[in-house]
DNA sequence: GGCGCTTTTTGCCAAATGGCAAATGATGTC
DNA sequence: GACATCATTTGCCATTTGGCAAAAAGCGCC
């Protein structure tokens, strides 16, 4: 829980007693290797927040490839927004690559939340579009590269995740084979 | 003027008066060809709306190539946020590739405007993390296509761009050479 | 240690894309 | 129309990456 205060206390100022209300109504669940956050299809419910653990957002494009559009480390907040927001079925899957520990709030809580506290909205958009922001900012640059570039593009953005998934995952979000993943590791080092 | 009000009425009410202290606020202002918006290294001063015309963002990578980040065309707001939240210099340039047509809103007007109309904030938000939003999954699926299917992508997403502007532009955006893309053009039609 | 399972690496060849330079086409100006 | 300028296409060949399948490595379990 202080990891979150903490989080959020970077983005704007709440006192003693906001903190709390927050606080009281986050609940800690953990996710077990190769569960689902939430998934296509259904409308996400939930705001996470990553206290352990690696989470990546995937889909299934029209070839039937999987494909990984980021990973989402401790301290971040997870959320398929578009769905979250509009309560629209989502595309995408969030799916825990390592066993995590999340802190969670209902929709019904996170909404209350957001009527309640004076200036709890200001921070959330504030939170939301620095992270929007980052996804951008970090996919974006790899359309342009070649796969070596994007591979240590990957590692300098992610460093710490590299040792902690499996190959396969890595290459689906760079846009390329498993084996040409392999090889370019092999050249690198 | 018209344009912009529609745009904004999308995302949130106002009334007459409050629409038109907004509209006090906007300057018409022509962009020639090629003329630069904003540009890398300076801080964002404006916001603006196209009314007319294609505008791109992008910037140099280190090997100097140029890189397209999006376009932007008529009826979207164009300002380079990283930059003008944060007053940071930006790393971008924003170039008008068509003769435009812009509203632009000076940076104290437009904190004036946030300050006195109510609600006016809450539509802000909601445009930006639209357009942020549309950012990350517009760019994002490219990086696991083939240069022919980022193309066909790109045609999908730019219907009215395509014809308007030269192909390296185009090509800068999908991450392939000209002379590819050249290529893959042929081999559709 | 041996077995089954999954992940990663390799080999082989085909296909896609890049690099570079020249040719062609388009457009505006005198 | 001739010319200059810029955008696009094409040719040729090198390099990168993919597809597929087999081999090797890693790991948990008995």
């Amino acid at each position: 829980m202080k990891e979150f205060i903490t989080y959020i206390l970077q983005f704007g100022n709440l006192n003693q007693q906001q903190l709390e209300l927050i606080s009281n109504k986050a609940t800690e669940v953990n996710l077990q290797k190769d569960a689902y956050f939430s998934e296509a299809g259904k409308i996400a419910q939930q705001v996470g927040f990553v206290l352990d653990g690696i989470v990546r957002v995937c889909y299934y494009n029209n070839k039937g490839e999987e494909i990984t559009k980021y990973f989402i480390e401790e301290n971040n907040l997870v959320v398929d927004l578009e769905s979250f927001d509009n309560e629209i079925p989502s595309s995408a899957y969030v799916h825990a690559i390592t066993d995590c520990k999340l802190l969670i709030f209902s929709k019904k809580d996170w909404n209350e939340l957001l009527h309640t506290i004076i200036g709890w909205d200001a921070i959330v958009h504030k939170i939301i579009s620095k992270a929007l922001r980052q996804k951008v900012e970090r996919r974006s640059p790899l359309v342009s590269e070649d796969a070596t570039t994007r591979y240590l593009m990957f590692l300098e953005i992610y460093p710490n995740v590299v040792n902690r998934i499996p190959l396969s995952y890595i290459a689906s979000y760079l846009g390329v084979t498993q084996s040409s993943l392999s090889r370019i590791r092999k050249n690198i080092s």
